[in-house]
DNA sequence: TTTTTGCCGATTGTAGACAATTTCAGGCAA
DNA sequence: TTGCCTGAAATTGTCTACAATCGGCAAAAA
C-alpha cells in the first residue's frame, strides 16, 4: 500500500497545465500579473491602485486582490496606507543607494563562492553571456544589453548556490527597478560595464576568492555611481519641465 | 461632529493610542500576533494553521487572517499550499546554513561601516551592552544572555545606518529563529561568544574597516558552526548519523 | 485479506454585502 | 478671493455566504 502510494507520488508530475492549475490560485495569478505591470512600468511609481477598478480589470473579486496586495507590500513593491489605499512604491535616491551598498556586499559573497566552486562548464556559460553582451555593445543595442546584464548577474548569483541569497538578491533587483528609470539610454556607459564583466569572469576563473569578491563588489559600486549620477542628470532636466507643467496646470484652472 | 474630525486631523500627531488605532487595521494586529506566536514557539514549525480555528481564537473573520497569512508567507514564516492550508515553516539545516552565510556577508558590511562612522557615544553604548552580557555569563543566565545577544547585533546593524540592510537582517533573524531551537541551554558556549563580542567592539573602535569587517564575519561564521553543531547533538538522539555527516559537510563550506 | 470506489465531513477559494472612512465638490461666511 | 463646513459619492475594512476541493472512511469487488 505504502509502496503503491510512493510510486504514484514519484510518477505524478502530471500535465503541465494541470500542475499549473493545482499550484496557482487567483491570488498567485493576480500577484504575478501585478508584479509584471509594476516592473514593466505599466503601473508607475506613486500610482494609486484602486481595488474595484483593478478587480474589474483582472476579472476577480476584491478578496484575492487584497491578498496579492499584501504580498506585494511585504516585497516592497507597493505601500498600503490604512483607509487610503495601495500605491506603487517610489524608491528615493537614498534608498537606492542603500540597496546598492547591500547588493555589493552580497555580490562580493557571490564572487568569493564562484571563485571557489565554479565548474568549467559554468565558466564557459558565463563567458558566452559576456560575449553576447559585447555584441549588443557593438550594435549599440542598449535594451538587449540591459536584459543580458540582468540575466548575467542573476545567473552568477544563482551559480553561487545559496538559495536564500538568490531569493533576496532578486527581491532587491525588483525594488531597484522602481528607482526612477534604469539607465537604459546611456549607451556610452555600456563599454565600461562590459569591460568590468570581462574582469569579473577573469577574476572568478583565477580561483582567488579575494580578487573575485573585490571585482564583484567594485562593479556594483561603480554601477551605483553611474546610476545615481545618471539619475541626477535626468532629474535636473525633467525637474524643470515638470515644475513648469505643474505651474501651467495651476495657471489654467 | 465634522468640525471635531477636522480638528483632530489637523492636530498632526495625536495621542499615541490614537495613532496606533489609525495605523493598525485588523490585518496588522493579526499579523503581529501570529508573528509573535510563531517566533515564541507557541505555534511550532510544521503546525497547521486552520483558518476558522485561528479566526475564532483571535476574534476576527477569515478575510484579515488570510491577508496576514500572505504577509507571513512572503516573510518566510509560513508556507501556504493551495487547497491544503497554511503551515508554520520548518527551516532545514541547509537553509539555516545559507542564512548564516548570507548574514555573515551582511554583518561584514556592518563592521566596515561602523569602523568608519561610529561615534564615541555609540561606542560607549555598545560597550555597555557587552558589559551587560558578561554579567549574564557570570550569572550563567543563558536566557538573558540570548536576549542581550540578539539586541547587541540588532543594534550594531541599526547603527550601520542602512535601513534596507536592517530590514533584511531582521527578517533573516526571524527566519533563523524557526531553525530547530536556538541554542539556549548551551551555557558553556557563552564565554566564547562573549569574548568575540569584545573583539568586535575593539575592532570597530580601531577604525580599521577590514579588521572590523572580518571580526564580524568570523563571529557569525563561528556562531553558525556552534549552532549547527549544537543542532547535531539534539538530533543525535534520533540517531541519524549519515544525515549528520552530510550536514557537516555542508557547514564546512 | 487487499484494492478500489464512492460518499461525506471538513477546510479552503472566491464572491458579494454591509459598515466605516476618506475624498471632493459646492455653498456660505469672513 | 480664502477658509471652512457639509453632505454625498467613492473607496476601503470587515464579515458572511456559497462553491470547489481535499482527506478519510466504509462498503463493494477481486
Amino acid at each position: 500500500m505504502g509502496g503503491m502510494k510512493a510510486e504514484v507520488a514519484s510518477t505524478i508530475t502530471a500535465h503541465p497545465t494541470i500542475a499549473l492549475l493545482q499550484s496557482s490560485s487567483l491570488v498567485n495569478v493576480v500577484h504575478g500579473e501585478l508584479e509584471k505591470m509594476i516592473l514593466s512600468g505599466k503601473l508607475a511609481p506613486g500610482e494609486k491602485l484602486t481595488e474595484l477598478t483593478l478587480a474589474a480589470k483582472l476579472g476577480v473579486s476584491r478578496g484575492p486582490l487584497r491578498e496579492a496586495f499584501r504580498m506585494l507590500e511585504e516585497a516592497g513593491l507597493v505601500k498600503i496606507t490604512k483607509n487610503r489605499g495601495v500605491f506603487v512604491r517610489d524608491i528615493a535616491v537614498d534608498e537606492a543607494i542603500e540597496i546598492f551598498d547591500l547588493r555589493a556586499a552580497m555580490d562580493e559573497l557571490v564572487g568569493r563562492r564562484l571563485a571557489e566552486n565554479i565548474t568549467t562548464a559554468q565558466l564557459k556559460e558565463i563567458r558566452g553571456m559576456v560575449d553576447a553582451m559585447e555584441r549588443t555593445v557593438k550594435d549599440k543595442d542598449a535594451y538587449h544589453y540591459h536584459l543580458l546584464n540582468l540575466k548575467f548577474h542573476d545567473r552568477l548569483v544563482e551559480l553561487a548556490g545559496n538559495r536564500k541569497l538568490t531569493e533576496i538578491y532578486r527581491k532587491l533587483i525588483k525594488e531597484l527597478s522602481l528607482f526612477r528609470r534604469l539607465n537604459l539610454e546611456d549607451g556610452w556607459l555600456m563599454p565600461i560595464s562590459a569591460t568590468e564583466h570581462r574582469q569579473i569572469v577573469k577574476a572568478i576563473a583565477s580561483g582567488d576568492a579575494d580578487i573575485a569578491g573585490k571585482a564583484m563588489f567594485d562593479h556594483v559600486m561603480d554601477s551605483k555611481e553611474r546610476t545615481i549620477e545618471h539619475n541626477f542628470r535626468r532629474q535636473a532636466k525633467a525637474g524643470a519641465t515638470t515644475a513648469m507643467d505643474h505651474a501651467k496646470k495651476l495657471a489654467s484652472r
